[in-house]
DNA sequence: CGAGTTTGACCCGCGC
DNA sequence: GCGCGGGTCAAACTCG
């Protein structure tokens, strides 16, 4: 029934008041913006632009100023105000730029990691090979032994390498952290009413269990959009709130994914990453060993535990707890939507459902039922969902040099994401 | 009839 | 070795 709201969509912006700035068909879609770009602009009034585009009120505010026509004294207040916010702004950006500097590394890591360890196997691989050619055929191994000695060479150098880059690790420990690049979850907790959430993918369902303390069953599936792929994926409801829907997910798909399943996908996989970074560099895990963690709204982490045998990171997106750091945070008048939802202004200002506009239009102050009401309403779309991580996504690739050619391709993109080739799950809800 | 779901059986790891 | 709990299998069942 909710869904037919999802099929209208337009882009929307906030200016100072609250108030949102509605794209129509007159104007040029934006399609995407960018907080970190350190190139300097050579024409003003695209500096101006662009700030507007960021939805951080900074020229819809000097706007208001041209507008009111004040003394000189509400001038200056309003500069000073201003610069405040500015300095909030720039604040929020390194905040953001910190994190972005966070994951870009732990993907060359991980990559890295991934590397040593696939040229390790092969070296493993080589070994065994040689072993039975050497029991077997004379000629063929005189033969074989100049190409394997070479190989031997290079893997050599590769398990130098392996040394070098897990000096600060045991050879188990760096085993363990392989089992956990494969095991690692992305737990993903939001408000659905929905018994399970459709994330772009096929699923299909192999198993049913009662979990201990928890009087709601977990649901098992594996995805069916190819033969053989290892994703799974669990759904819960949690046991404190049976509103929160706890989807997990764990694997790799070994398929191109729908556009729709790409962008949640990549989130997940950086998730991930960070979960893994952190576990291959500390023992333990926790915002102390992730600091680019508590930047992260949503993310809370959980540790290496009987209970769970594989390291799990949370994406929580019931903002429960995100108001209340927003509220602590902040401790402004309610007048900025994402404020209320606990929402990181660089996400929110992408894009928003429309279902959610009405509620919010006009600079009303929404009560707090609204409040909880539009909260669930963004967490539970997908389109918000996936413009957080297509956010995410477009910014590592602008990271990376903008080298990725696959943006154009329109439905279906590799399978693994580009940016992470570790996890690549997805997740929206109805 | 094929695809998906249900559900009891089974497997496996872990702690005692 | 045994029991427990998480995870998977597969036959039976349902549905379009």
């Amino acid at each position: 029934m909710e869904n037919h709201h999802h099929n209208h969509r337009e882009f929307s912006f906030l200016t100072s008041s609250g108030d949102f700035i509605r794209s129509n068909n007159t104007d040029p879609p934006i399609k995407e913006m960018n907080l970190f770009s350190s190139s300097p602009n050579n024409n003003q009034q695209e500096d101006q632009d662009q700030h507007v585009n960021t939805g951080l009120n900074l020229t819809c505010a000097s706007a208001a100023v041209s507008k009111l026509e004040n003394p000189e004294n509400s001038e200056t207040e309003l500069m000073s105000t201003l610069q405040i916010e500015l300095r909030k702004v720039q604040e929020e950006n390194q905040n953001l730029r910190n994190v972005l500097e966070q994951i870009t590394k732990s993907y060359s890591q991980l990559q890295a990691q991934l590397f040593i360890a696939l040229q390790k196997q092969n070296h493993v691989d080589n070994m065994e090979a040689n072993h039975v050619m050497e029991s077997s055929e004379q000629k063929t191994m005189n033969d074989a032994s100049v190409s394997d000695g070479k190989q031997a060479c290079l893997s050599d150098h590769i398990a130098k390498d392996v040394v070098e880059c897990s000096s600060s690790h045991s050879s188990k420990t760096f085993e363990q952290d392989l089992t956990h690049f494969r095991k690692a979850r992305v737990s993903i907790r939001a408000r659905s009413e929905a018994p399970m959430i459709s994330d772009g993918c096929q699923w299909r369902k192999y198993g049913q269990k009662m979990a201990k303390g928890n009087p709601c069953p977990r649901a098992y599936y594996r995805c069916t959009m190819a033969v053989g792929c290892p994703v799974r994926k669990q759904v819960q409801r949690c046991a404190e709130d049976k509103t929160v829907l706890i989807t997990t997910y764990e694997g790799n798909h070994n398929h191109p994914l729908p556009q729709a399943a790409t962008a949640i996908a990549n989130t997940t996989s950086a998730a991930a990453a960070m979960l893994l970074s952190s576990s291959s560099t500390s023992s333990t895990l926790s915002k102390d060993s992730a600091p680019f963690l508590s930047s992260f709204p949503y993310a809370t982490i959980s540790t290496l535990s009987s209970s769970q045998p594989f390291p799990t990171i949370t994406l929580d997106l019931t903002n429960s707890h995100s108001l209340a750091m927003q509220e602590n945070r902040i401790p402004l008048p309610l007048q900025h939507p994402q404020q209320l939802l606990g929402v990181n202004p660089f996400f929110f200002s992408q894009k928003l459902p429309t279902m959610a506009l009405p509620l919010l239009q006009q600079g009303q102050r929404p009560p707090n039922s609204m409040v909880e009401s539009v909260s669930a309403a963004i967490s539970s779309d997908p389109n918000f969902t996936a413009a957080l991580a297509a956010a995410i996504s477009s910014i590592i690739g602008a990271q990376r040099g903008g080298d990725d050619n696959n943006s154009n391709n329109a439905s279906v993109v590799p399978a693994g994401s580009p940016q992470l080739p570790l996890s690549c799950t997805t997740f929206s809800t109805n």
